[in-house]
DNA sequence: TATGAATGAGTGTTCATTCAT
DNA sequence: GATGAATGAACACTCATTCAT
């Protein structure tokens, strides 16, 4: 049984952790003030070191759980049994509005920026798991398209599939519009784009 | 006539928006300081508010004229004598280079930000001119697909083709390559993906 | 008879006392936390408060013990049955160790520093113990030189001679030496700094 | 001719730097903030940073003027043509007077206290100061014993000295008497330790 | 008795901006 | 027109201390 303090702590962490999600995500990491979190979560901005070492720690606690849960969902959609082109589609789809929930953060995961080498853990862990995320999706577009893993062509369409999926992110990664809006009203004119491209693949690849 | 001070005068702003843009694009809008424009510009950090009312004042004169000079030249490629799928082409790779040469700055072309009621005329000159940016490009697709300009299908893999071309920027406006090097290297590629883009999308309207 | 709780009690004051001494001693004063201090002794920041009123508090307490068994000691060296300059020679170096044990402490004993009016105790207190120590030394050094305790002459040598001591302290107070090492490497140095010293003194004395 | 804006600005970096010294001396660099030192100077703790890169750079800036002074004037004492006792003697007391008038500042010439290794330029050249400082006094001091340079008995005896006079320095430094008083008071009990001292140390050298 | 939670005051430092010249 | 001087607001972060439990 967890006492009230314990229950009011968590609540606190939560509160923060939350309100730098929110500001992290509508105004950027730079310029959101520890005060303007603090100020969000209802609480003093010194609270916030109680619970994080430093600005960056919250930035690297709020990235971490979401990428993970991700990565898992990948794996389960990828372990299914259905047709590598259905697999890839679920999983573009996925990671999209993965990246539309967490909003600017997913700058976070698809940028390198900031990778000191001395004191190398959060970067590392979140570098592993974009890692991971690539690599999943190479192995997914590989399927889809039947290439052999060292295929130069494997490469290069796999950077164009990219191409199409960054860009899908970018482009409604400002929008004021929730999630379910976006998605509700777009996932058909995802799903085509990414119809349409590996149409024009599959035509050059054979 | 112009008087000597007068030269003197539009040689010493000219040389603060010079400055202001290769630092702005370098190092980020955020990360560069009046006096590091200033010292660039060889003058005092004062002198700069004699021409520009502040810093984001800077950022907004110093966006629209290579906006301008892109919609010049998009304007001469459309009406170059080629067949319309070249054209397309031409001018997208232009696009994608012009934003990489401003970097950073083209997220103040793509996006909305800050928009200030009460003084609205620079965001509103860059609206119009990324507004005309994006017919022209329409025009072009509809051009290669032959589409009539009210088919619904026009709209939708319109945004497609922006999906790629958007994800290519912004892929590599974060890279610490040169501009020079990155086109080399990737032009080809770029190139690729919108042949493949087209192939998929004309297997769709037919 | 002491119950279990008023036991625990005592031993957590101590704890922090003793912890407080070490750090106080090794870091100083100002680089040390009331968290640092709290950990070093198995307890809690807050509990401190409970036997402190506050930082400096526990400097005073801190600073007391030490001094009264040092006047206890030079008590001992005093009665003991040996000539006067012995006496004194075997005095001054358990001063000197006294001081460097206690390092940047010592600053505590030898300056008035920040007496405030309202709550003098503390400070009375220190201040006698040390009015008691010079008391004992001029006694000492009287005795050496075998003046007269109203004669002038000993007001000067007696001043002098704490010239001495202190420069000793005041050089070695800053090492990084353990006070084993530099007694063990420097207690001929300054032994024969008191003996030249009163050597030179005696021969204006008669 | 010098502007009436250049006078101001002089006479504020002379007031920032006069303010700092009064107040590093009397309170200790560490428990002085730069907001103290602007108020005492009366401009805004902001307009320090424009005279002097950091808290630090202050401190070697106040301190490093007097030393260099004080240098030249020993090595006007020392190249008189008087016996060698009294070139010491008359060091002895400048070097006194020299540490009084700058009082706790003191403690950054004669303690080493953070040497950082990587950017050096500052403290190596306090150091340099006070190494030859340390140098001319040894000199001086020999001179008077007609030591060998190489003597063991050289190295002992100056150390000796050396007591003696951080001795007297430790003792006034913290002394709210100013040095005029100080060393009209106290000369001659300061010139009657040395003699004393000196006449011990003889009747061991020989 | 003891503690985790929380905070206000304060640290050195930076920067866009204003003002007097 | 141009500039050096100056500043207030803000930044991330620390710490001694208080409060509710």
């Amino acid at each position: 049984m967890v006492s009230k303090q314990e229950q009011r702590s968590e609540e606190t962490k939560k509160s923060i952790l939350a309100s730098a999600g929110v500001l992290f995500s509508s105004r950027g990491y730079d310029a959101v003030t520890m005060r303007d979190i603090a100020k969000e979560a209802g609480c003093s901005h010194t609270t916030i070191y109680i619970y994080f070492k430093d600005k960056e720690a919250l930035l690297h606690q709020l990235s971490m759980p979401p990428i993970l849960q991700l990565l898992e969902q990948v794996d389960t959609l990828l372990s299914e049994d259905s047709p590598p082109s259905d697999k890839l589609q679920a999983i573009s789809l996925r990671v999209i509005e993965f990246c539309l929930v967490n909003r600017n953060m997913y700058n976070l995961f698809f940028t390198v920026k900031s990778v000191r080498v001395d004191e190398q853990t959060p970067e590392m862990a979140i570098n592993q798991a974009r890692n991971k995320l690539f690599g999943k999706l190479t192995e997914s577009i590989q399927a889809v398209l039947g290439l052999n893993s060292q295929d130069e062509q494997l490469l290069l369409y796999t950077r164009i599939y990219f191409f199409n999926l960054y860009g899908i992110i970018a482009t409604y990664s400002n929008s004021d519009e929730t999630v379910e809006q976006l998605m509700g009203r777009l996932q058909p004119t995802f799903a085509e784009s990414f119809e349409v491209l590996l149409i024009g693949i599959r035509s050059k690849v054979k």
